[in-house]
DNA sequence: AGAAAGCACACAACCGATTGCACATGAGTT
DNA sequence: AACTCATGTGCAATCGGTTGTGTGCTTTCT
């Protein structure tokens, strides 16, 4: 920046806010600077500008890993956000830091934000860490976080899909396709997926039918009883008519099991999913499913995230989910 | 600093070598120092370091798109490579910038060396834009890529399955299991397809077997002209007895389109995938395929590229991919 | 014509850590 | 006792931008 002014015959300053676009200079200034910035192919040096700046326009995402389950980097859902969120960011002018830290670990969120890694945090799926995102947005508000509302509020921005409304969705179409018996699966600790089953409860109310407890089977993506709530539910196979997944996952996990032993979807057993991953339109038959928009909670995760940068408060949004039917269901 | 370097009754520089274990520092002071930095819940700076040593112990991680095909961050394969180097990065004590710059723009990755962004970039998939990479390999050497090596030899550090060595496999497989008529799908231009497939050719030939030309499809994930390519695959239905898919992604929608139109798999044909993702052991019938190991290949990755930071040549390095018998064949 | 206002630019401090060099202290050597 | 040497610490420069403040010049108004 330098060897610039000393070639324009300005100062280090000028040279600084010409590239900056600044009012204050001149403009046959700051086309002249600018000529000979890119005729020397100058490059700001971005640890530099951080550093005074004390902002890096970066923001870091952390997908939320519970110990009792697989990295949802698994999911490919998870993924696809991340990739809508780095679409977003790069749009708005920022980077993202992708990391794999847990959140159970303490001190977690420091890591970026006091050691100025990072502006903000987006963390992907509160999962049943809810409590500890609490306590972290007293103290940091930088945070941004997809997920469902919890009981009582919460104190970081949420953005996702209206679960409920979700849920809903689901246990109407099953019980409008006539279906009678409805088992679900799922894991009842996640916000999501707790609303996404009493939205489903809902759906099937209106139309007097409900889910009976042995029906509900715990979530098979769970490192230790996903297997053996899968082999449940092969089992008792006879005792539904229709199996409602928490997820896309999950719903093509049982589909697959109940393949193998000779049971046809979806003439003896109707699936649906939640989600509309990639996978869903290619299986088997093609997965029914609630479609969560990827690009649009990006972009609300993104924006509420830069509206707190912006000094503004943290917003809670739900995006409307889109039943999706397809052969399964 | 200052203010701990103040409690400590010490000097700056005498915090900064306590807190990087330097040598230089008696132990005492070292285990004061750090007490009362702990005590004060000190965090360096990260910004100001990277500022002053020119080093940001980031790299950025890039999924090459070409324009023709989908951005492959919808393959499943290319996400969970990125969270393993997410991982092996993690371990070396280096953070992940996950771009979606695409290759093609021009000078993508100065953004990245030249604005001190990150100290080093992997890319993922070479795919179709080799010249380009080998350009700027000449430029900024470092550079690591996911893919295979091509004629000629690349500049770049380069990590990847031996890819001629896996198309053998998935030959010799299917002509043992006494498939004959032989049909292929995949992007030949793409140097990894392009080997895998003359180790199909290969692992064929040894049972005395070929494939015939009309019965090669190009990649289904083609924005254009996938469609077309799915549809004659299936109207071709009956010319061939088994498919050797150049990614799991294809394979699976080889299986869909065909069980869709009444085929059965693996009675009527055999399917043969490659990558090994989740899905494949989830699909229905589960995917026979041939393992990249996405770990390994995510440390070779890496350590190419740390070797290289490290004033090192860059290397070029094969990985055995292993045959995974399922159902489809 | 003189004063007030505005414009365009330069000067220099500053961000927070790292590091080469100088210096002080005490132990060991002759 | 004088000298060398190792050890431990402090001083101050430095990285490359950004920005508050000051200054000279021109324009405008009374």
């Amino acid at each position: 920046m330098a060897d610039i002014a000393a070639l324009a015959g300005v100062s280090k300053s000028t040279v600084s806010r010409a590239l900056a676009d600044s009012p204050l200079v001149n403009n046959k200034t700051k086309t002249l600077v600018r000529k000979i910035a890119k005729e020397k192919n100058y490059r700001f040096n971005s640890a530099a500008r951080n550093f005074r700046t004390k902002q890096t326009l970066t923001i870091a995402v952390i997908i939320a890993a519970a110990d009792d389950v697989e990295w949802s980097i698994s999911d490919p859902f998870f993924l696809e956000i991340t990739a809508a969120i780095a679409e977003a960011l790069d749009q708005r002018g920022h980077q993202l830091l992708l990391t794999r830290t847990r959140p159970q670990q303490a001190e977690w969120i420091e890591t970026f934000i006091r050691n100025r890694q990072a502006d903000g945090v987006i963390v992907i799926g509160q999962g049943s860490i809810h409590t500890q995102l609490n306590e972290l947005a007293e103290q940091f508000d930088v945070l941004s976080v997809w997920g469902a509302p919890v009981e009582g509020g919460q104190a970081y921005a949420l953005a996702g899909s209206n679960n409920l409304q979700g849920g809903r969705l689901a246990g109407e179409h099953i019980a409008e396709t006539g279906r009678k018996r409805i088992a679900f699966v799922g894991y009842q600790d996640h916000p999501e997926i707790a609303s996404r089953f009493a939205g489903v409860q809902q759906g099937l109310a209106e139309h007097q039918l409900s889910i009976s407890s042995e029906l509900v089977f715990g979530s098979l993506m769970d490192r230790n009883t996903g297997e053996k709530s899968l082999e449940q539910l092969v089992n008792r196979r006879d005792e539904y008519d229709a199996v409602i997944a928490a997820s896309d996952m999950q719903a093509l996990k049982v589909m697959s099991a109940l393949q193998s032993v000779g049971v046809d979807i979806p003439r003896d057993v109707a699936v649906i999913g939640y989600d509309d991953i990639p996978a869903a339109a290619i299986y088997h038959p093609t997965l029914t499913t609630i479609r969560q928009d990827r690009s649009a909670g990006a972009e609300l995760l993104v924006d509420n995230l830069l509206k707190v940068l912006d000094g503004k408060g943290p917003s809670c949004i739900e995006l409307e989910p889109e039943l999706i039917i397809r052969e399964s269901a």
